[in-house]
DNA sequence: ACTTCCATGTAGGCAGCCTACAGAGTTACT
DNA sequence: AGTAACTCTGTAGGCTGCCTACATGGAAGT
């Protein structure tokens, strides 16, 4: 029983055909079927079916992907163990983020490095909740959010920690009647038109909540991902927007009013998979980014959303 | 962060020696040198450092010594589910015992297993009892057995069964004076002479405990280690001996009585190491053992001890 | 001093893993 | 229906890496 085949396994199982296996691990397809092949013929099992076009785990098959994570993740604990003996935390940890909670984490983030062995390898996306997940595949650490709860969708045996929770306040252009009230109710929005973001995306779940709240419809004039569009048309009148507050710059031609009633919050989590966050490097970085997301809550805690300036002083 | 680096370090640990390793693993002391400067190189770290005309682990060789215990358990857990699902055990199971405990349990052991695909290899050894420990290094299962408790000396994290409990008798020529009492006591033994075992042999610490009881010494007349031999002399009335009552034959020169008022019973305990106790078949061996082991104590529970049949009717 | 038992180095054989390429089967699109 | 795109698989060949065989150097015991 060799260990590369039980994580091999568990690559098929995650990733759901040979081919995404073969271009996650940098092999051609044939490398990884003949492996899968090694495989079945030490242990006497078959392990794939073929299905569709593509295969499937059997039952033996699908039994030790499951055990690859306990292995993988023993493995991967000694090193830990072996690395904090020999010193700092080191090596390179892959960040994954949605843009709007790197906009706010990950510049903190940098000089906090700047003297230690660890290297980071950011990229964004910004995909649907139940998307991020997936990412952890490819990412030591990825930077997702829920609106649910402290657990985004499909994260459920992936190492998850909150770094922050951010309210999401209403944009709206300057001189808009609703402006006058420091804090928004459902109740207000009644007859309001949005820039809404696709379907799927955790914020539409508050448009959601607040048509529930009132009975009453919410027009829905575009669906955008970009914050940084959607600001601009929420100044150019084109209708009202939800923004996380701390990521959306202080802008001449929008303000904020922080909604309440509803649950109009979003929880920032790290999530990872088990073994990788068995490096020491990667836990070093998500603590860092608890601390920075500690660090953003208490600079917003007083202050008052937006343009503004201080609402309570 | 190679599994095969951590077993041989783990082997090093235990074995002492590069040589021994390579031994143990049919290879060349070449090989295990080679791999193990691989293992250094990959990791960053030295591992052993040379000490007298040998080597020893350095702090982190043996950190990840240790380590390598828990992962070769977990691997062989995960080989243990997969065979568990495939139907039964099977495959080849070596044990190593003590010939007397062997020769009480064994013979009973083989048709148990006829129909099963496990085959067994046996071998046995006479040693001292903190020398059965080191022999789970080559064997599945070691039958041993202890008179101190029940868990052999050097045994401390092995898995540990208790296999049968049994009395070791006072044997003496039919004839002797000590033969008119059914049950002796250690006030009884004064003045006689005995055919002893090699000091460190659990039997002996049954004679110091006599000796220690009455204040008086025993007269030890030879050190030998085969029961055979023993009983032999013991009819041509060299001297009385403690013979182990599962296992001595009725003999027409001999007779058996057992003794009181000290501990005059050992422990027949399997030993194995996790990793091997994780397979299945070497389970299923244990487990048969114990049942034979309990067989033979419930015969004997009714019996008198050796040629004289039922004292207690 | 000689033997013996360590560990280690070098050269070469051999197995195993991988790539490149080709082929067969299934699905989806036009 | 026909084609395109995708899946997995097979074969031939290169390359890496592990092992053996043999030789060397050092430490301990006789």
């Amino acid at each position: 029983m060799e260990v590369r085949h039980l994580l091999l396994l568990r690559e098929i199982a995650v990733r759901g055909t040979l081919a995404a296996v073969a271009t996650a691990t940098h092999r051609t397809p044939s490398a990884v079927s003949q492996q899968l092949r090694t495989a079945e013929r030490e242990l006497g099992v078959a392990l794939v079916e073929p299905v569709a076009r593509g295969l499937r785990l059997t039952a033996e098959g699908l039994l030790l992907a499951e055990s690859a994570d306990e292995v993988g993740r023993v493995i991967a604990e000694v090193e830990a163990r072996l690395q904090s003996r020999l010193g700092k935390p080191g090596g390179a940890v892959s960040i994954g983020t949605l843009p709007s909670a790197g906009e706010a984490l990950l510049p903190l983030l940098m000089p906090r490095l700047r003297d230690s062995a660890i290297t980071l390898d950011v990229r964004d996306f910004d995909v649907a909740e139940a998307a991020f997940a997936r990412e952890t595949l490819d990412h030591d650490l990825v930077i997702a959010h829920s609106l649910t709860g402290d657990v985004p969708a499909g994260a459920g045996h992936l190492v998850c920690r909150v770094l922050a929770r951010e309210p999401l306040d209403v944009a709206m252009p300057v001189g808009h009647p609703l402006a006058s009230k420091p804090v928004l109710v459902p109740d207000d929005l009644v007859g309001t038109t949005w820039i809404a973001v696709p379907a799927g995306f955790p914020f539409d779940s508050v448009l959601l909540a607040v048509e529930s709240a009132t009975g009453r419809p919410l027009e829905r004039r575009m669906r955008l991902v970009d914050n940084r569009l959607v600001e601009s048309m929420v100044a150019a009148g084109e209708g009202l927007a939800l923004l996380p507050r701390f990521t959306t710059a202080p802008n001449p031609g929008t303000m904020l009013r922080p909604l309440s009633g509803v649950n109009a919050e979003r929880a920032i989590v790290a999530i990872a998979r088990p073994d990788h966050y068995a490096r020491r490097a990667v836990r070093t970085v998500a603590d860092l980014l608890a601390e920075i997301g500690a660090d953003v809550m208490a600079r917003h805690a007083d202050l008052s959303p937006g343009v503004t300036g201080r609402l309570q002083p």
